[in-house]
DNA sequence: GCCCGGCCGGAAATCGATTGCTTGACGGGT
DNA sequence: ACCCGTCAAGCAATCGATTTCCGGCCGGGC
C-alpha cells in the first residue's frame, strides 16, 4: 500500500503538507496543493484509516447493533440510520445481536475496542453493556428498546398506547377472550406492550389473567409455540394480540395448521407491520411503526451527541398507527357461530 | 481510556511484557503473568484495536457487503457467515449496498481504508471494485453473484439449472405462454436465470421471445411494474417465472390487484424462497437456495484464503431445489377455462 | 535600512500496541 | 573457575497519519 510518505516524495514536499492538502486545510500554496493532489491520484493513494484513527483517537464508523437481522423492522430502521450517517460523513456497520445477549456483548466489546465514533443499539441484554460504552465515552443512542437505569438518548414508539389500541380494537370487533403473546420479560417493549394490552382489557371488562399471557422470544417459532400452548389451555382464547411481527406470523401459521378460521373463529392483531402483511390471506391487522423515521431520528440524535457530548440526554417517542385489515374483521356469522373449538388438534400438531 | 502503559506501571513490568502476557505468548513467568492479568482486570483494560491493527497491519474485522438488506435471502446468508467467522475469531460488519453501485463503492472504499481482514461481497456493480480490493491484497470472496473478469473465490448456486427446472415445471403444469421477469443485465444471476428459462422454453417448444422478458431491479416494486407491463402486452402471458423472491412478491401483488386468479388463470414460480412463502394465499412455488450454507461456504473460503493468500481461487456451486406449492398448480378446470383474459385492467391500475 | 508580523512548510512528537534485538541472570558442562 | 547456552524481560523501533512547534522568507511600516 502506498503511504503518505510515498505521495510526499513524489510531490517533492513533506508528509505534513500532503496531510494538510488532503484534509482541506487552508494556507497551502495552490500550485503546490495541485501537485500533491496529482501525486496522490497518480499513486492511487488512500489514507490508512487505521493510522488516522489512532492519531485522532476517533473513527468515522458507527456500529448499529440490532437484535434480529431477520426482522424487517430492523432492516428498515437501518436504512434510516444509513441515510443520515452518510450525510454526516459516517459509515455504518451493522452488527446482528440475534436476540442473544452474549453475541451482543461481543459486538459491544468490538465497538469499544475499535473506538467506534458512535453506537446505536437495540439491546436485548442487560443495561450494563450500554453503561460500559457510556463510561468509555462513546456516544450511544438506544433505539426501540428502553434501557433501564442508564441515561442515554433514546428513541421509542408509544408501545403501551399502540398495544392498548390494538387490543381495544379486538374488543370492538366482538372478541371476548383475548390472549397476548409478548416477548421476554427483560425487554422493555415486551413489557410495555403487555401493559397496554392489560389496560385495554381492564377498561373493557373482558377476562384477563396470567393464563392468557405467553412470554415468547420475538421469533416466528416462539410465536407458533405460544399460540399452540394457548389453544391447548383449559379455556382457549378467541383472539390474540401478538407483540411483534414475527410472532404474529408464527401464531397465524399455528392457527392455519390447526384449521382454525381467521378472523371468523379467531381474531389476531400484531404489533409492527410486515411488508407483505396485505399479501397473506387473511391479510394481517397490525400496529404499524414508523421504522424508517425511527432510524433517522436515532441517527440525528447521535450526530448531535457526537457534536456535543455533554448535553442532557433526550428521549423521543414516535407514534404508532393501527392498520386494520382482515385478520381482526369478524363477520356477523362468525360472531354468531360461537361454538366450542376442537381442542387437541394443536397439541397433536405440536407433538408431531 | 487506560493504555498498556497504565497496566505495565501497575504491574511493575514493561509494556512489552503486558503485551506478551495478554497475547498468550509463552516464556513469561507465571507469577508475573498473574500480576499482569490482575492489573489489567483491576483497570478494566481493553487493548486499543486501532493501535493493534496499525502495528500488525491487519485487523480482525470482515466486511460483508450485501446488495439488499431487505431481502431475507441475504440476511439468512449473513447468519451463515457470522457463525463461521466467530469460530475463526473474526467479527463481521455488515454493509448494505442496497443495489446501488455508488453506495457499494463507498463501502468498498471503507473496507479498503480500514484495512479489513477480508471481504465477502455480493456485487451489484462493476468488477473494478472487486479488483481494487484484490490489488490491495485484501482477501475477497464473491458470493451469489459471479464477478466477470476477476479471479476470486466464488460461491454460487446453479442458477441456470434452477431456472430451467422452474420453467419446465410451469410447462408441465400446462401453461403455454410463459414470461420471465429477471434482474438487471449487469448482474450475473439475472442473466443465468434468464438463460435457464430460455433453455426450458426451447426444449418444450413453447413460444419464446423478447416480448415475454422484462428486466427489472430485483425489488418488489420493480416486479410489480414488470408484471403490469406484461399484462398490458398485445398477447399477455399465462404464467411467469420471476428471477428473485421480492419480484415474485411484487408480481403476485400485481396479479391480485388485477383480479387475475392464481394459479388457475395464471401460474407463477419464483427464484429463491421466502420464509413466509407458505403463508401467502396461494402459497408460492419457488426455487429454494441453501442460503445459510451459502454464507457458511463463503466464510470458510475466506478463512482459507486468509491463511493462504496465494492459493488458486476456487468456485463452489451449491444446488437449488424446486419447491412446488400452490401458485403453479393449475387445476383441471383452470386448464379447461382457457378463455381470453380481460386486458386493460392492468393498464388502468398502472396509470392510476 | 531595519524590525516586526504574518504566512508557509518542514521536522519531529504523538497516538497505543507489537516485536526484533539485546541485556542480564542463572545453570550446567568442561 | 570460566564459558556458553537458555530463558526471561526490557528498550526502542515501528506501523502511518496528524498536528504542534518552529524556522525562514517576504513585505510593509517607521
Amino acid at each position: 500500500m502506498t503511504t503518505i510518505y510515498d505521495v510526499a516524495r513524489r510531490a517533492g514536499v513533506s508528509p505534513a503538507t500532503v496531510s494538510r492538502v488532503l484534509n482541506g486545510r487552508p494556507s497551502v500554496d495552490p500550485e503546490m496543493a495541485a501537485r500533491v493532489r496529482q501525486a496522490a491520484q497518480d499513486l492511487d493513494y488512500r489514507p490508512n484509516a487505521v493510522a488516522r484513527s489512532l492519531r485522532r483517537s476517533r473513527t468515522s464508523l458507527w456500529a448499529v447493533i440490532i437484535s434480529d437481522i431477520g426482522n424487517p423492522f430492523f432492516t428498515s430502521m437501518v436504512r434510516g440510520v444509513e441515510d443520515v450517517a452518510q450525510e454526516a460523513g459516517f459509515s455504518v456497520v451493522l452488527c446482528n445481536g440475534d436476540e442473544d445477549p452474549e453475541k451482543e456483548a461481543r459486538y459491544v466489546a468490538a465497538a469499544l475496542a475499535e473506538r467506534m465514533a458512535g453506537v446505536i443499539i437495540s439491546s436485548s441484554g442487560r443495561p450494563a453493556l450500554i453503561n460500559r460504552l457510556v463510561q468509555a465515552g462513546i456516544p450511544v443512542v438506544a433505539i426501540d428498546r428502553q434501557p433501564r437505569g442508564v441515561a442515554v438518548d433514546t428513541v421509542l414508539v408509544d408501545n403501551t398506547h399502540g398495544a392498548e389500541q390494538a387490543t381495544a380494537h379486538l374488543v370492538d370487533a366482538g372478541y371476548r377472550r383475548i390472549a397476548c403473546i409478548t416477548g421476554p420479560r427483560r425487554i422493555s417493549t415486551a413489557m410495555q406492550r403487555l401493559r397496554g394490552y392489560q389496560r385495554a382489557l381492564k377498561a373493557s371488562g373482558c377476562p384477563a389473567g396470567e393464563e392468557l399471557i405467553r412470554y415468547a422470544d420475538f421469533r416466528e417459532e416462539g410465536g407458533y409455540r405460544a399460540m399452540a400452548s394457548l389453544l391447548e389451555a383449559g379455556e382457549p382464547p378467541d383472539a390474540v394480540f401478538a407483540a411483534n411481527n414475527l410472532m404474529t406470523v408464527g401464531a397465524v401459521e399455528c392457527l392455519v395448521d390447526n384449521g382454525i378460521g381467521v378472523p371468523d373463529r379467531f381474531g389476531i392483531v400484531g404489533f409492527d407491520d410486515i411488508p407483505w402483511a396485505h399479501l397473506v390471506r387473511p391479510s394481517l391487522s397490525t400496529v404499524a411503526q414508523p421504522t424508517y423515521d425511527l432510524g433517522r431520528t436515532a441517527a440525528t440524535l447521535l450526530v448531535e451527541r457526537i457534536a456535543d457530548p455533554v448535553k442532557a440526554p433526550s428521549t423521543v417517542v414516535l407514534h404508532t398507527e393501527l392498520r386494520v385489515r382482515e385478520s381482526s374483521a369478524r363477520s356477523a356469522e362468525g360472531r354468531a357461530a360461537d361454538r366450542p373449538r376442537p381442542r387437541g388438534a394443536a397439541a397433536g400438531s405440536l407433538r408431531s
